[in-house]
This record gives C-alpha cells, structure tokens and sequence, in this order.
DNA sequence: ATAGGTTGTCGAAGCGCTTCGACAGGGACT
DNA sequence: AGTCCCTGTCGAAGCGCTTCGACAACCTAT
C-alpha cells in the first residue's frame, strides 16, 4: 500500500503538500504539482479512505435506503437507485445501500458512526418512522417521496396530484363521463404510502370539477387480481369508458382481459397509464402515460443532497411536473348508442 | 460525538479495553463488561467507521458492482443486490453499490483506497475487462455469472447448462420435436454473456442427444420484436409445437401473440420460460418454467465472500442446481393429424 | 529602502480506534 | 513457600490522512 508519505518522500515535498495538492484547498505552485502528480501516477496512489475520514470527519459516502418490498414495482427503484450512484460518483461520493429491513436503526447506526456524511430514503411513508431521527440529526438528508409533515425535510417527488388531475382532465376532453381507476396493491394504501394517496386525491378533486364520475379500486398485480377487479368494476358501473392504471404489474393484464372481453383499446375504452416510459411503448398496446421520471428523481435527489452538503442547500419540497404523453391507447369515448 | 475515551472514562476503565469488550478479541470479566456495555448504552456511543477502518484496515464494507444496462432483466438485478445487502448486515458487513460505468477503474480504486474490503460482481462477460485487476489484487471477490476462464476466482451462477437441458428434456418427454427458444436480446450474445450462451449449450447438446430439432432466435423484448421474431420462426419451420423463452419481457408478448394466431397453450403449443417464479405464476398463463433463484445466487455469493475474508474459502464454481416446476403452459404435443 | 501583503511550503498535532507487550493478581501446581 | 501460568487490565504506539499556524521568499507600494 503506498501511502502519502512515500508519495511525499518520491517527490521531494512534505506530507501536507501531497495533501494540499490532491484537495486544492491551499495553492501549489505549477511546478510542484505537476512534480506531485507525476509520483502519485507513477507509485500508483490511491489515499486511503478511512483514514480520510477520520482525519477529515467526511467519509464521501451517501447512504441510500432502498424498501425491500415487492408489491412496489422494481425497475423504478432500481433505477433511481442507479441514477443516484451514477451522479454521486460525478460529485465524488459513493453510494451505501440499506435495506429498508433495519428501518430507524439503520439511521442511527449510518449517522452515529460517521459511515456516511448524508442518506437518501425511498419509500417513505406518510408518518414514517425514519423521520424522527432523522430530525433529530444535522446529517443532510433528502427523502424520494412525501411524508404528511414535510416541515425541516428536504422531499424529491413527482407531482402525483398534478399527476392524478392530467389523467382525469386528458380523460375527460375526450367524451370519458365514467372513469374507473385501477390503483395499486391495497398494502400500498395501507401502509398510507403517500405517492399513491394524492395520486388519488388528484384524480377525485379535477373529476369533481369536471363533473367526471370515478370508481378507485386498488389491485395487486397479475391476472387473477385484475379480472377479478375489473369484472368487479364492469359490473357496478359499466358505462365505465375511461381507465386510469397506476400498477405496472396491472397493465398488460388489464389490455388483455378489456381485449377478451371484446372491448376494442381505444375504440371502446381508453386507458391511462401511470408507469414508467418503458412500459407504456413496450405494452402491447402503445400507452398514453404519465412517465415516471425514475432517473431524473434520483438524480435531483442527489444534487439537493450534494447542494446541503456544500452548504448551500435549503430544505425544500420538489415536485417534478408529470408529463402526460398521448399515444395509442386513449380516443374520443364512444357515442351513447 | 461520543468517543471510545469518553465511554472509557464514564465505566472508569482503559480505553483498550472497552475496544476489547466490543471486539471481544481478550477476556474480559463480567463485571467490567457489564460496567461498560452500559456506558455505551447510556452514552449512546457508535464507534467510528473511519477510525475503526484506519487501525484495523478493515473497513467491513464489500463492494457491490451492478450493471447499468437495461437490456438486462433487471428485477433479478434488484434481487439480488437487495439479498446481497440484507445478507450482508447479518455478518456485520455494509455494502457499497457501485455501477458498472466506471468499470475496471472502480476495482482498482476500491482495492486501492481500501474503501471496501471484498467486492462482489454481478454481469460477468466471458472475457471480462475487470477480471485482470481482480486477478491483481489479493482482496477477495465474488462473481455472479461465469467468465471463460474462472481460474484463480470464486463464481457462483444458476447452472444454466443443465437449466437448458431440463427445458429441452421436458418439452421432449411430451412429444416435442420442433422446439423454438425465444433468446435474450441479440446485444447480450454480442457481448458474450456467459448464461446465454450455456443455456444454448444445454439446450443445443440435450436436442442433440434426444433427436430433438432446435431453432435458436434472440429476441428484444416487447411487442414488435416478438411478433417479428415470431412469425419468422413460425414461417421457417411451422411444424413448431415447443417454446423456450429466455428473456422475461419476451414472455408476455409470445403469449399474447401465439393466442392471438388461434394457438392455444398448452394444447397446441407448450411454452416453458427460464425466468424468476414471480413472472412465472403472473403471466396470463401459469408458466412451466425454472426458476432464476435471484435471492440464492445474492446470499450464496456474499456468503462465499464472507468465508474467503474469515480465511477459509477457497476458490470455487459454486452452480445451484435448476429446477424445472410444471405449471399450466406445456402438455403432450398434439399428435399428427 | 522599508513596511505590508502574497504565495508556497513545511512541521506537528491530532482525528478515534486497534493492538501489542507488559504486568498485577490469583489459582494450581510442585 | 515458591514457581508457573492464567486471566483481566492498562499504556502507548501507530494507522494515513487533514489542517492549522508558522515562516521564508518574493512582490508591491510607499
């Protein structure tokens, strides 16, 4: 293991300078820089990471909670996962991953070792239990979703109100009068997830004011759960014309038991997903959809972070405006007979 | 931020030996360790991560490098990277995620700066670029997937060689004797992807034996892809009553599309995938299929890496064994007419 | 020419922990 | 009674780095 005293010795400065030019925080002249750097490449050096944290109480690691669960669909945490590696890499940090498993513990753990200088929490819920701790801590930290109480917490989400309104509103220009929304798995709803409440929230207040009839019915995933909610919903409201889907495991079973039951996409009924842009182009009926914005997500998340580390960063909520994107799937709803 | 001293102090003894009661690496007597077990719970002291990795050099954290493609099926990634973490913590150990973007340069800064102390690999090449550095270093590691030459390492992989035969084997045992295999996409063959290419082995030498013809297609996934690949499969050689399908965003769509041509599944056609269980008893079809034991591969690899730090691994190919489960999707071959 | 300000470098202290060798005290033996 | 060996504890060194204050050397403005 070369060390930045070997470095130091091979290039004929002391310690402090190595250290000075490897953090640019005192000036160097050009010569003896570029002298430093030469040894640093030509010993192969790299500082040794613990002992720069202890010595400068700053680890250059964030910490990322990711929720073990599966009835939340995969790809998208997966993909903020790897959109916050990716961009904390460019500002220089590493990525810790935590399970969700260890809930609080793991925040008191990460912050009281000095593991991690920082942490970003997926899944969080409404009253979440992490928010305590981390209130009770001057580690930055940034949450991927809402809590009810956003107060001294720095929140990254889409808009899923806004987002619940542009279904209903797209809907709703096109003739649709009775729209039925296929949610996601109950436990989602149970466990007061909030992303999916105001996704609800959304969809009632713009229906409301549209003069819109809607029928929310949560679904788990698969075709058994969906034909059994959908005969449901057919069956207490079957003027049903418009479908708003916000479960991607829900989607492709939905277009095939509207299609089995001779119902022409988007001749007879319209459908509205809520999905990540993958799944809308790749199902077998081109969605309309509202993306969800996994990369762009997890790397605002980080850069908040990396802003409050800085210094600079003011806790705030940011809320992504949905996009909704028309393609195939949704037309003018047909005339009553 | 409360130090080992201050906890020292506070149960009046040394600082090494409050070290010795939480490492337990000396006796200790009962008394005094209760004396400082409780400082420690009272102070509420968490020892340094810094500090313990500088004079221990260990820093118990193990590198996870995850691939950033998509053209992967990436629930399994996230599968296995969450079983690698929760496994992990049971031995003491965090995980660090690092993304395969930077490649060999993040092996070597992670051995070089003693970031972590083991690292674990997920989408192996054949020929993989980091295997040299891997090779370089005497830190150890882990690989999920097999390279071409696995001298010198320690892999563990899902025994895809025997998982295409058993696919071969069952689909020949009830009649079949034109099989399609519906592959990954084609850039997996171009990079040389170790599974997909053994599959085809065994499913190639298993035909072979049993007198069985084979046709071979990779395949993107969605929609038009397959509906491509399939009518091209079907126009060369229609007299196909088996499928293998080797690619989960594929599966849906072959469904969807063989239904949609009046074949039904199994009595005209019997389809067996190579995918995790979840997709397998979601599809619209309850799938014949083996299994990808995503959470196997994750704990055995990490466990692995766990035994070579302790000092008592040795290298290894560690191939889980397939297993093929008959659900709803295969049946005898409809007899000639 | 001198005071004052820059700029570039160095030495030393110290971050919080682990670990080694030393050693006091108490059995269990001769 | 003396020796030996445990067992439990302590002190000190040191892990490799950052950072602070000091200071020499030079530059500029008087």
């Amino acid at each position: 293991m070369v060390t930045l005293a070997e470095v130091a010795q091979h290039a004929g400065v002391s310690a402090s300078t190595v250290s000075y030019v490897l953090s640019g925080k005192r000036s160097i002249s050009t010569t003896t820089r570029q002298r430093v750097e030469e040894s640093i490449r030509e010993l192969g050096y790299h500082p040794n990471a613990g002992a720069r944290a202890l010595a400068s109480s700053r680890s250059n690691i964030i910490a990322l909670m990711i929720p073990l669960r599966t009835d939340m669909y995969v790809p998208v945490m997966m993909e903020i996962a790897i959109a916050v590696a990716t961009t904390a890499r460019t500002h220089g940090y590493d990525v810790l991953l935590l399970t969700g498993e260890e809930g609080p513990d793991a925040v008191r753990r990460v912050t009281g070792s000095g593991l991690a200088d920082a942490m970003i929490l997926m899944d969080v819920e409404l009253d979440d239990e992490r928010l305590p701790f981390l209130r009770g801590t001057d580690q930055p930290s940034v949450l991927i979703g809402l809590p009810a109480d956003t107060s001294g917490l720095t929140c990254v989400d889409l808009d899923f109100r806004a987002t619940g309104a542009l279904c209903v509103e797209h809907l709703a220009k096109l003739g649709h009068r009775d729209i039925a929304v296929i949610g996601e798995a109950p436990a989602v709803y149970e466990r007061h997830t909030g992303f999916a409440e105001r996704t609800l929230d959304g969809l009632r207040s713009r229906a409301q004011e549209l003069g819109v009839r809607l029928l929310h019915r949560p679904c788990d995933g698969g075709y058994d759960a969906m034909a059994v909610t959908l005969a449901r919903v057919l069956d207490e409201r079957p003027s049903t014309t418009g479908f708003v889907v916000q479960n991607e495991q829900a989607v492709e079973p939905l277009l095939a038991l509207l299609r089995q039951q001779g119902r022409a996409i988007p001749e007879d009924v319209s459908v509205v997903a809520i999905c990540p842009e993958q799944v809308a182009v790749q199902a077998s009926v081109r969605l309309t959809s509202v993306a969800i914005p996994a990369q762009e997500m997890g790397r605002h998340a980080l850069e908040r972070l990396v802003a409050k580390l800085e210094g600079s960063g003011e806790d705030e909520v940011v809320l992504i405006e949905p996009e909704l994107t028309v393609r195939a799937s949704t037309g003018p709803a047909p005339s009553a007979p």
